[in-house]
DNA sequence: AAAGATATAGACCACATGGTCTATGAAACG
DNA sequence: CGTTTCATAGACCATGTGGTCTATATCTTT
């Protein structure tokens, strides 16, 4: 292994259950390339801890009381210091996985796994990479597959979509709505009369079924509308 | 390996490249548990024998002339069959790794990779889950994070975000705004007058620099205003 | 040729919305 | 204890918005 002539690793301990914090602190002690920094049994003594030690990484427990591991994050990273943040974790919940890695939790570790597959993750993650078991991948997969299939079967569902019977002039008319202009603004922009937006518009608000341009542009929003020029460039 | 005894597993191949095409039927042929139903060098063709023959799962080459992966995999979501799609690339692109398995693919493998891994991979894959191997895997978090990190960016600098400067009571009526409920409503809600909203809503406008309801509740969308309350709860 | 859909536009009206100004009681802050 | 902030609310007015009805010119479809 190489990084036994590299300096020690600083690490930062951060988990409610003080048995566990020192049990995880005596392994990385044995192992010898990392030193363990400070530990803390909750997020503000752990910030302040951060900040004073500046640690490479950060196992942060995410199931604690009081403010919860996410939010554990999201702060971690306001301090602008690059710490990566290991995530660990008693249950494999899809969801919390899911939401740790989207705001920028570099790995997600079960309290459950083997030592030496925390090291590793620890080793990974120091290294640059991100880690996840394949087990928890695995779930992360199937949540971020659902997650899209949602989205995106608003858009599919064509036949209930509202947005299917509005002419090619009335999308036009609803575009400019949804960047919030007024009747004379769309007129000259459109070049038509005032009056024929008005017309336009009740037509709009008909088959979107709704009462006013509000609630017409939040339709739009909510089902796709914007995205379908979006999804063509990007 | 248990599916030994099991019947073999229905895989169609598709890919413009007819010399990688028949190396790899060669290869599955061999492995002996697959049953290679077809094969195909183009989308349109791979899609009428998937109708034809309704493979299990099909190997589907990212890289095509004409019709591209990606439009593949949701031609053959389509179908609704639930035919498996395993990601073939010669390239390890980050951001088509993250596309492919966003609209639903299973798995993505390189065409440098060993045989062995191919092989495996299909058989993940087979028993329901979701393959990526560890290169790609990195790389897709990488992607996954960074594509994050710039819509929760919004939100983060609250310096310039001007939603920050609403009172709490003002919160409430923007949120109310945003559903796109009328003065009116919005004093039933509240149990105040019509009036006191109407003032609400004019230091809304003014804080958020804007000049009616609807930029108000576009500017809320654009930065985070509701999904401050849905990461809460949902 | 007739029927239907679409884009255009005018008239009229009710009312919702937005702008401005003033004012009061409560709570927070220094 | 004064000052500031906030939530409350009234009055007045201009205008934007939405509802309805009618009408014409194209264009497509039958």
């Amino acid at each position: 292994m190489r990084r036994e002539f590299k300096k020690k690793s600083k690490v930062l301990l951060i988990d409610d259950n003080y048995e566990h914090l020192v049990g995880i602190r005596e392994l990385l002690n044995l192992e010898g390339t990392f030193d363990v920094v400070g530990i803390a049994t909750n997020i503000n003594v752990g910030l302040n801890l951060i900040k004073k030690y500046q640690p490479e990484i950060v196992l942060l427990d995410m199931n604690m009381p009081e403010k919860d591991g996410l939010q554990g994050i999201l702060e971690i990273a306001k301090l602008d210091l690059d710490t990566k943040v290991l995530a660990l974790s008693g249950y494999d919940d899809a969801d919390l996985i899911f939401r740790a890695m989207k705001i920028g939790a570099k790995g997600y570790v079960l309290k459950t796994m083997a030592s030496a597959q925390l090291i590793y993750a620890i080793e990974e993650v120091l290294n640059g990479k991100i880690y996840l078991p394949l087990a928890l991948s695995s779930r992360f997969f199937e949540y971020f597959q659902q997650s899209f299939r949602e989205e995106t079967a608003k858009q599919e569902t064509e036949e209930e979509n509202l947005l299917s019977y509005l002419t090619q002039r009335e999308e036009e008319v609803l575009e400019l709505l949804t960047q919030g202009i007024t009747y004379k603004g769309v007129a000259n922009k459109l070049f038509i009369s005032e009056t024929t937006v008005k017309t336009h518009v009740n037509n709009i608000f008909q088959k979107l079924q709704v009462n006013d341009r509000t609630q017409a542009v939040l339709y739009a929003i909510n089902n796709g509308f914007l995205s379908k020029k979006i999804k063509l460039t990007a």
